[in-house]
DNA sequence: TACGTACAATTTGGACCCGAACGGTAATCG
DNA sequence: CGATTACCGTTCGGGTCCAAATTGTACGTA
């Protein structure tokens, strides 16, 4: 994050994020910019790498881990046996990445896939004896992490950042997809240049 | 994010991430868990994802650029030509994910690399005249949904979720490091399982 | 000059990641 | 009741992503 010697004012603490959005503002020349929000954006990303990165090398590392795969053990684990578009969409990656990960989990015997009764497109995921074991166990080191790294926030604070942080998933759950629409005019959603393609 | 009929009572917002964390409590019987700390992670990274697919899939997908390739243009656009260390730190990848990139980038033309005048060791990162009327173009309507997924909060309240991000970050990197050390008591640091695996 | 240490970027291996395409089941419609 | 239509999980292509292994450069010291 910090450089080796930028400014010469001993400023403590935010210089070099400060500074980025001085500089940025020089290279646009007159263009206003949204400084407030950009320093959200980029703290939001900054952070959930921080804190991401200190999880894994501390809990997760230890009982391998990732932190996806985490995130997904957890999910499971709090709201029991689920369709797995769901838990796809509660950990917040593509179905085709849980299938992958609940592959890796499986053979690890952590989860555990099953048909679903009646609909014979589902597939259920739950959590196997010893995959319970494990999050019971895990879970309390990674919720002591959790605290760790908010320790320099007070509980209300916590609760405030907190609240800021889901009015920003809300804005975009709720009206993401509008925006998207307005935005490329109903043209052509511009397809991902890479990812698999059609057969002929 | 949320699931079809879970509860019975309507209060609205917050219903799922609220109910997530009760059924934390239940499943660990007893053990305490720091409730706001939780939800600060995991509404951060929430956030992160939320935010990160928008721009993806609003400004970025229309000129061809990752996430990850848009933050190390950026962060060379910002700085100037720059140590592919210190393009890495910044842009919060690795090094070897930064050669990855980079590659790519050049392929296009939009950075370039060139030597450094007095250590051979070093490469040196910089954007190309089409790389710089690529980020003047494009930064803008990036700002633009910046702007947008932050459109609930006041400037104050920006700053305030800003701060309160940024502590964390300098939690984590300031007695990150320290905070690891003592939990794994000097033992093994447990390589990650995945990756590139020792030759005998 | 030769050698060891330090540190630079790159290569490599395995897992992840998205999203389009795919194949199969369920529901809806004529 | 057959034919769409909608939806679900999986497959797959291309691209990150990390960390170990590798390669190469700089610089100290003998």
């Amino acid at each position: 994050m910090t450089r080796g010697s930028e400014g010469s004012v001993p400023v403590p603490g935010h210089r070099s994020i400060t500074e980025a959005e001085k500089l940025a503002e020089a290279k646009l020349g007159g263009i206003p910019i949204r400084h407030e929000q950009m320093a959200v954006v980029a703290n939001i990303y900054r952070a959930a790498s921080a804190v991401r990165q200190h999880l894994e090398n501390s809990v997760l590392r230890g009982v391998d881990l990732t932190w996806t795969a985490f995130v997904v053990l957890w999910v499971v684990w709090i709201w029991g046996e689920s369709e797995t578009r769901h838990v796809a969409e509660e950990a917040g990656i593509s179905k085709g990445t849980l299938t992958g990960v609940a592959r890796t989990l499986e053979g690890r015997g952590l989860i555990q896939r099953a048909d679903h009764p009646s609909d014979g497109r589902l597939v259920l995921l739950s959590l196997t004896e010893e995959g319970q074991q494990l999050m019971q166990r895990v879970f309390p080191a990674f919720n002591d992490e959790e605290a760790f790294v908010t320790e320099q926030l007070s509980d209300e604070e916590c609760r405030s950042v907190a609240d800021g942080l889901r009015r920003v998933v809300l804005q975009v759950e709720g009206s993401g997809e509008e925006r998207r629409q307005a935005l490329l005019g109903g043209a052509a959603p511009a397809p991902r240049r890479s990812g698999r393609r059609r057969k002929a």
